[in-house]
DNA sequence: CGGTTAATTGAACGCATTCAACACGAGTGG
DNA sequence: CCACTCGTGTTGAATGCGTTCAATTAACCG
């Protein structure tokens, strides 16, 4: 199997040519700008979504305010495919994006289609694994832990040596489900022990990729 | 309301005549003992699990030995259907167990059986809801709200007035990223308000449902 | 009963939060 | 060009929630 793309790499940008002209075909091309919603909390769920190029995150508010952010999705990301009637979790473009929406019932229209079918079958996997990966995160690791395995997988996903942080520090904090002020704190420490660089806030390079594995765990 | 089941309780006993006999007929039933493994952690996963009779509960182990609890499952619950090829957590009878265990290539052949195909997308989609709102407490929830939300939980599932806890403070803690001095603490706090009453350690019975409604935001 | 494990309670500690002040960068207008 | 502002990020000090470590009590089982 010679395959384009790491199959160890669990967000890595997908080929997906067939997939692409298919969600093409079926949906329409949507524009968002930064910071608008692409879909409400609670909202029915009968779209599906794949994220052309920006990126996009999912969040949920509770009744007294709490928000936790679900994850984020990059060109190639396929989102908002919960399997139950409504989205439990708001998507909201976190950079200016082009998204490709699909009707549901188009889709199913094309059920049996081996490359479609299987493309969301995947895309269903990965969300279930980066949803574990997520819980153990919160509920097993330290702040140092979190934003450690945080600049991992993004720094995973570009393999340029500087890596652009699409998010600010409050939506990271509140994927990490700590405050802005400790992960500001964490990224100084990281910094101080030179296993990551930030020439910008929005900009970092990892200097120290072993002690990073070890302490994203 | 009186129903065998509850449509709002997210994982109440669910009526499955038709779903219990494909099962049985395509799979094979298995007990396991207390505190025996299911199937273990990065196991390849090609079989599908329905609980009979007893309780499962799915776990992961970090190199380190943190441990976190998946979820628990109860009679009538399918489990293990994670999409990928292998395991990520492993599973274990919390308590003495009767299984039904499936080949995925025999669920295959009968793809396309409507109750089936129903039954598992159903499961997946309990499962991701589970996930998330598990992300959200994790992400978010004080100790105290957690394990009111767990203690709702528990009881919705069963509409008795006295409610059987089938697992120990330990799981209770690894459920809910907590140490088992913080479960003990809040259980007895939860108590001392008179919101909850343990006559005994495994058994509990609900005093004041908004108060913990409330708690479990 | 004793023996063993599980659960509770207490006291001290530490990690992350909270509250507050300060720094930085980008955009705007004098 | 500098002053001003506004949003965002960093840093400091104090507090507090949950943990850790240790001791005690309760439940379970022969």
């Amino acid at each position: 199997m010679t395959l384009a793309y790491d199959m160890n790499d669990p967000r890595g940008a997908r080929p997906a040519s067939a997939l692409t002209d298919a969600f093409e075909r079926l949906g329409k091309r949507v524009s968002f700008d930064r910071e608008t919603e692409i879909y409400a909390q609670d909202e029915e769920a009968d779209m599906l979504y794949r994220v052309v190029s920006g990126v996009v995150r999912t969040t949920r508010v509770t009744l007294d305010g709490r928000r936790q952010v679900g994850d984020f999705y990059y060109a190639g990301d396929l989102f908002g495919l919960e399997v139950g009637p409504d989205h439990r979790f708001a998507a909201e473009a976190l950079t200016d994006c082009e998204i490709t929406v699909v009707r549901r019932a188009a889709m199913r229209a094309f059920a049996g289609d081996a490359e479609l079918d299987r493309a969301i079958l995947e895309a269903t996997r990965l969300e279930m694994e980066r949803l574990q990966d997520h819980v153990v995160m919160l509920g097993r690791k330290s702040a140092r832990e979190r934003v450690a395995s945080f600049l991992m997988s993004i720094a995973q996903r570009q393999d340029e040596g500087q890596v652009e942080l699409p998010m600010g520090r409050q939506d990271m904090a509140d994927y990490l489900g700590l405050t802005i002020e400790t992960v500001s704190r964490m990224l100084t420490q990281l910094q101080g022990e030179a296993i990551v660089e930030f020439p910008s806030t929005r900009r970092f390079q990892v200097r120290k990729w072993t002690a990073l594995e070890a302490l994203a765990a």
